[in-house]
DNA sequence: TTCATATTTCCAAAATAATGGAAATATATT
DNA sequence: AATATATTTCCATTATTTTGGAAATATGAA
């Protein structure tokens, strides 16, 4: 479950670095310094991420880049206001958050 | 967290069910009967909600009625695309996603 | 091949969260 | 006041998640 995945302070950090961060990634060990994270703390939480489809990961010699998927985090961001208000017209302001035209 | 309160199968459901049933709300019993909870866990749940500001009660006799907070919801929506790709543009297609105009 | 570095897996301990029965509270109705 | 219904609080049990040390694996460099 991907929320569930984002519901955890120290993954959350972690995903919101590597949306800051952008396509290109960082490896593991940046975002353990960064973090400051014990490395089997980080790997667990890298790890959930990935299965739960929201980072990919992509091998470099030694390094493995992991950055975010950010099809998925729409996928996601939809979600949660799917079927509002029964899929009526509503006049509660319940979509276009701020943050979404500014990416 | 907000979204740690939303990342919970059983609170997601109330919260989803909440945001298809639209301002006015169900009461909780309403919502016991929908998803089959026992009083005790539903209120744990929507206590949870409550506090993370998901939810807005309004007492009605006996009855408690329970809305989603969209403003709070669409909060949390920006939150994660905030600071998308360190603030600059990118091609990624990190916003927008589909269904938050057709709500 | 040997050594160094990056990352993961294994595992067990610790922390946190979810569940629901039973009792308590609150409001309404008679 | 007595009774009925709605919802919450209390609390103990159970379930799940997080954490990090130590060992294992993987890749690259000398």
């Amino acid at each position: 479950m991907r929320l569930a995945a984002l519901a955890q302070e120290t993954r959350l950090a972690v995903f919101r670095l590597l949306v800051q961060t952008g396509p290109d990634g960082l490896c593991a060990g940046d975002i353990q310094a960064r973090l400051k994270l014990a490395p089997a703390t980080l790997s667990f939480h890298l790890k959930e991420l990935s299965t739960a489809g929201l980072l990919k990961a992509r091998q470099q010699g030694r390094f493995i880049y992991y950055a975010p998927d950010f099809k998925a985090m729409n996928a996601l961001l939809g979600y949660l206001t799917e079927n509002c208000c029964d899929g009526g017209e509503c006049e509660v302001d319940c979509a276009s958050p701020a943050a979404s035209t500014e990416c």
